[in-house]
DNA sequence: AAACAATAGATGTCTTGACAATTATTGTTA
DNA sequence: TAACAATAATTGTCAAGACATCTATTGTTT
């Protein structure tokens, strides 16, 4: 038995809530890429896309309060989507300092396809798993975010800690 | 109402579970890494000498195994935690592939403060969830890695998608 | 109105991580 | 035992993200 191994009954973080945490948002990370590879779409390009599809943000700042990714990383996101010919950036006459993100009609097109695959991928993490279960879960990690909210102010914006 | 926001009404991805889970994990990321940085740590590192501490991997592939990243970046990280005095690599004789990863005496001394650290900031999140909410909790997460692991392979493993 | 602060977006630069390939050693098979 | 596969670790290379900075525009104060 090792010096090492002497702690083994101690207060590790492996044992904690937040290591699993990571383990599964990793896991399903993951799958969500690899879902979306084959469409040449990444990740935060899907989410992007979603988020302009829904109407939940058609404006950097507002992706990025959505994201967790920093404007900067989503601004050179959307260069690509741009180039792609999904997306559209149009200047408000209104406030010229910001810009409007516009699905293509090819952007259209696309995000109910990229989300059927992706989400009937990442339900079947949810096997065996009752809809209370699933409630009581979101309901923790909400819980939990608004914990975050009051530790370290606004979580989903990462543009300024 | 645009035409975007029509489809309000049906599956968004933000509504889903996943959502919720990545929102977590990446709030949770960031209060480690704002504990760490002062001390001169990533959220890597510490993952790496916390694993080396309690002896729940003291090898490269070991620690890629427990660690969501893969062996390369490790490799990599372990440079530095080394150049730094914290950590030190010995050739095994008995197969001199493999290398034997142990934490220095300054690694050793650094290691209970880190965690102290950490996890006092981290249980902040937990701020009115209950015992048993956290077991029902972290049993999902772990049936949910259990089905991750028969539809996309072993997800602790990220060497090889 | 002039000066100053605040906001939106974009860009520069560096680090981290992913993926592929390489080297060294060990295990396996013909 | 020679040839081949498998394993452990490392390195090369590239993209993604973080942080700071910059420009352009708008809001606010005196």
């Amino acid at each position: 038995m090792t010096m090492q191994q002497e702690h083994s009954a101690e207060s590790r973080s492996q044992d904690h809530l937040a290591y699993w945490v990571g383990s599964l948002a990793s896991a399903i990370g993951k799958s969500v890429g690899e879902q979306l590879a084959p469409m040449g779409v990444t990740t935060c390009q899907w989410a992007i896309l979603e988020a302009a599809f829904f109407g939940n943000a058609n404006t950097l700042t507002a992706l990025a309060r959505i994201i967790p990714v920093d404007a900067a990383s989503i601004s050179r996101q959307l260069d690509k989507l741009q180039k792609c010919g999904l997306v559209r950036r149009r200047r408000l006459r209104s406030d010229r300092r910001t810009v409007r993100i516009e699905l293509t009609e090819a952007g259209r097109d696309l995000v109910p396809k990229l989300e059927t695959r992706v989400l009937a991928n990442i339900d079947r993490y949810l096997a065996g798993v009752s809809a209370e279960e699933q409630a009581a879960f979101t309901e923790v990690i909400k819980k939990m975010l608004k914990n975050a909210e009051s530790v370290v102010g606004p979580v989903t914006a990462n543009q300024a800690g």
